[in-house]
DNA sequence: TCGCGATGTTAACACCGTTCACATTTAATT
DNA sequence: AATTAAATGTGAACGGTGTTAACATCGCGA
């Protein structure tokens, strides 16, 4: 569980560091992420952190792709979950969404903010993207997209929606004295008021 | 245009400061805005920013109130502007949200940042209520709300999807690319697409 | 006019990110 | 197996940061 080895070395830094963030983060929250501390997480000096990320940006860059994961687990979870239970794909993942922001507060911080991550890393944005693709995944699956790179309306409304209701659980002042059950709650009808815009059927091609 | 007279004081401090944070975040971003920095730019020391501020947060959410009352006067104006035009009320003041954000991505991230401002300052919640406000107002004029702090999902829905898209913008992979012009294309096409959730009548008068 | 509160200054503290010269360990080559 | 090169960790140092405390100056009311 920890290192195997008390040597000089230290065997496997760089993702203790990830976990570093992660435990800081966690408790303090992302702002009190530093690289000292970092660094004293992982029972070593502050330079040696350097020898694994350019910088701090770096460091936290890796964290954010690491946290799009988790999530991206988290809504294939729910949507497996929704296979079972009969629940509509779009609400599972979407409340999946939400859901970890409200679990996971510093991670869903640390994931979109471009002023202190390189968010034209190329992991960054392959994890980026794959969630965008659990979402469309929830809602429509016979989705045929010539460039995958842009959104129809729906999509971006879907996206939308749940990520700003997301953003306003965490950071806004939505429902700030409500506990995390009835913030699901809250998603939950929000996501089914929602339906109607994603499942209507647009009349005429109006361009 | 400058403070008028050189003397021992400055005259007009806590204003001049939050004007610093103001042209160092639109120049360099909300993550190089420095105490310190911000003094220099008043033309002052640096401990006397704490005469007028308890701290660094108290002085950023100054400046989040101050640019969510901007905000709210771009949406006002935008409300106006489409009683003219003719435009669905909702659209205009959404399009304003989001139009808002992507013309000054600093402020919009300055705004919504629990961490690094004092969220529960009243000042701050006034601010943010009245936002609120206008998004409503955009799309519902005639809702009778008991619970003023509480909303309903449509109106969560409302807000969520302009929030939404205005963050994926700001620090999301979402159309990084694209224009200004496009941005705000994507977004009226949004809007629009939303608009059969809010304007649909639920059938039986449940709860 | 005096004096006092409000406002600004200077110097100091601990902490931060980052770099550089150096130490130690591991892996590769002979 | 011995030597060397690359990888990894260390310690000290730099300038920058938020914050505090003791001191200086100004402006207004008694």
């Amino acid at each position: 569980m920890k290192k195997q080895k008390d040597s000089y070395h230290h065997g496997n830094l760089a993702e203790s560091l990830l976990d570093a963030v992660d435990d800081i983060a966690t408790q303090f929250g992302i702002e009190a992420v530093t690289l000292r501390a970092c660094a004293r997480h992982a029972g070593v000096s502050p330079s040696s952190a350097f020898r694994h990320y350019a910088d701090k940006r770096a460091l936290l860059t890796a964290f954010a792709t690491r946290a799009l994961l988790q999530m991206g687990q988290a809504m294939q979870n729910a949507r497996d979950e929704a296979e079972v239970t009969g629940d509509h794909p779009f609400l599972a993942v979407g409340v999946a969404y939400v859901a970890f922001a409200i679990d996971k507060p510093a991670f869903f911080r640390a994931m979109w903010r471009e002023e202190t991550i390189y968010c034209q890393d190329e992991d960054y944005l392959v994890a980026a993207r794959q969630l965008a693709g659990y979402l469309q995944g929830g809602f429509v699956d016979t989705i045929a997209d010539d460039n995958p790179a842009a959104f129809s309306p729906k999509e971006l409304l879907a996206w939308s929606s749940v990520h700003g209701l997301a953003g306003l659980f965490v950071d806004g002042p939505v429902a700030r004295t409500q506990t995390r059950d009835e913030k699901i709650g809250l998603a939950r009808q929000m996501i089914a008021a929602l339906a109607p815009a994603l499942l209507v059927d647009e009349g005429g091609a109006q361009d």
